[in-house]
DNA sequence: CTGAAAGCGCTAACAG
DNA sequence: CTGTTAGCGCTTTCAG
């Protein structure tokens, strides 16, 4: 007993109009006789038709669906971003599709042209970079493709970001003013643009207006988890540095506790600064100093620019810069 | 320049064969001679073509897409479901599509309503509850739907979940062995079935086993964040009761640190056991002991059941029930 | 303001 | 093993 599922046509039939009649009320298109519309509604309560999206998709070449790219959905840094492209999305009536990429830059570029083939109106793509391929799948794209809370080498796609290498900059500044003679830099791989051209970047600005050379063993390349922060922590100490800044807050919170349990007393001894301000900065004990991304808004920023270019509207500037400011907590002085 | 889209219809006129041929080739139908398989996919890779997935979904009425139906993506409880859930829809060719429902009820009815009109070949649902409206819903749709981690008052839906009442008494019970006179029980919103049906009653049930009363004052119900575990810790040293199970990490993480800062000792003076065993159990201090529910495979188990629902499949349990166990770090004797 | 008709790009019998 | 032929359910000119 399978119910027969109503379609447009029925609609058309049981209120004596046409299917195009019954499409420009579905659609809410003026050109209809207010007692036309209402008729035509009447039929589609009892019927209790509901439009047929990919039909309507196949018809208009508009899917009014997004294609969102995400790295890991349990991590907090992306899936802050992800709320704020999915409310946004939700605003203007879009669907998303979400798939995992586990930043992995083949698997990047596979899941973008299955988003493709579902033919969705546009995407929001989050990762650590943009590798070359993957840059060349969005220019043969068809569809606009935004960046979010992501970098790349080159700014050529449109994207919405915090100014990561000024953050980082004052980041280390300010260890630098608060006394740390050695400050060191923990972040991610160095092959992702992120750490390279901004954060390590900064770092280095950073210590060229205080005049302090740069010494790659205050470098720290790690996986950003909190267990590698934690591993990590012995060997800072080792190092002789009195303060980091950290990429990653749950990298962090793993070396805070590592240096805690080692009996190295944060801010007195260690002073740390993590640069997303997620939830873990306030969790952990003594809360972290941490550089705050407004990354809810970069998610949601993203996500409009992504309707204006869907839309075909000039946007000014294709890159925006959102500000950001660093909070002090307990883990500096 | 727009690029025309190159259709099935392209590649039959370039190969020399008929539509019927490159679908079947595409399709990896084996009823197709080596020869003319290799001649088609030549085309294939020369005219670049992609298989437009909505018009193969109009008519072959499947779309190999899912929709998922989520809480908060930033709750990480629901984060670890979806990550199960994402894997294996990959695993077996399906595209997620991600709805937020932010936990309310009647958006939940509607992104369900919506996911529908997208013509979704299967829904997995997570929250807290389900409605009688919610449930209708489900009902009336003719494609399955699966409950991951998510209980309701009868379990009429497949559902893949872990005893939650079991659960509860198992670690009610050993806060009550550990010595602890009065044991408190923290959870969300009592109209949740989750609470209400499964927590409260596993409550009462270590309750009975040891004979002891049950006290009203002893159940707090709260929403389950951070701030507000925080601002109950309070409340809950007044009530004077040395140990509580509390039903989220977050919830619990701002208990421990609420008492902490309270000078109340955790575990000698207070014993704390939570419900998720999520990242944050580990990032505190001191470590808490929790229920460990298999988040990542009850995701998993509900995305492969829903597989085949949607295949037909026969299966002998709709109402999966996973192993739990209880990990004792040290918010606990 | 309304209707007729031609597809959108693909699958799925059915024939051969 | 391959081709023909209908649609899938809807939008969209184009007329009127």
């Amino acid at each position: 007993m399978e119910k027969q599922t109503v379609t447009i046509y029925d609609v058309a039939r049981e209120a004596h109009v046409s299917m195009a009649t019954v499409s420009r009320v579905v659609n809410g298109n003026s050109n209809v006789r207010q007692n036309t519309r209402n008729k035509v509604l009447r039929v589609i309560k009892d019927l209790n038709y509901h439009p047929n999206a990919v039909a309507r998709g196949l018809a208009s070449k508009k899917t009014t669906t997004v294609g969102v790219i995400i790295p890991d959905v349990t991590n907090i840094y992306f899936s802050e971003l992800a709320r704020g492209i999915n409310d946004i999305a939700e605003m203007y009536k879009y669907n998303i599709i979400l798939a995992s990429s586990d930043g992995n830059t083949e698997k990047e570029c596979r899941v973008f042209n299955s988003l493709l083939a579902k033919q969705v109106d546009g995407i929001v793509f989050m990762g650590r970079d943009v590798t070359t391929n993957l840059r060349k799948a969005f220019n043969d794209a068809k569809v606009p493709v935004v960046l979010a809370g992501t970098t790349s080498k080159d700014p050529v796609e449109p994207s919405v970001n915090i100014d990561y290498r000024a953050a980082t900059d004052e980041a280390v500044s300010q260890l630098l003013n608060n006394g740390c003679q050695k400050v060191g830099l923990v972040c991610g791989a160095l092959k992702y643009s992120i750490n390279r051209e901004y954060r390590l970047a900064g770092y280095r600005d950073a210590l060229l207006k205080k005049q302090v050379e740069f010494d790659e063993h205050l470098l720290f390349e790690t996986s950003e988890s909190y267990q590698d922060g934690y591993d990590l922590a012995p060997r800072l100490i080792q190092n002789g540095i009195q303060g980091a800044f950290v990429s990653d807050d749950e990298l962090a919170a793993g070396i805070l506790n590592g240096l805690t349990d080692a009996s190295v007393n944060v801010p007195t001894a260690f002073q740390l600064i993590t640069g997303n301000n997620t939830k873990f900065t306030r969790v952990v004990r003594p809360e972290l100093s941490s550089i705050d991304q407004p990354l809810y808004d970069i998610g949601a920023v993203a996500m409009r620019l992504l309707t204006k270019l869907m839309d075909h509207d000039v946007v000014a500037n294709k890159n925006v810069v959102l500000a950001h400011q660093i909070i002090n907590r307990n883990s500096t002085n």
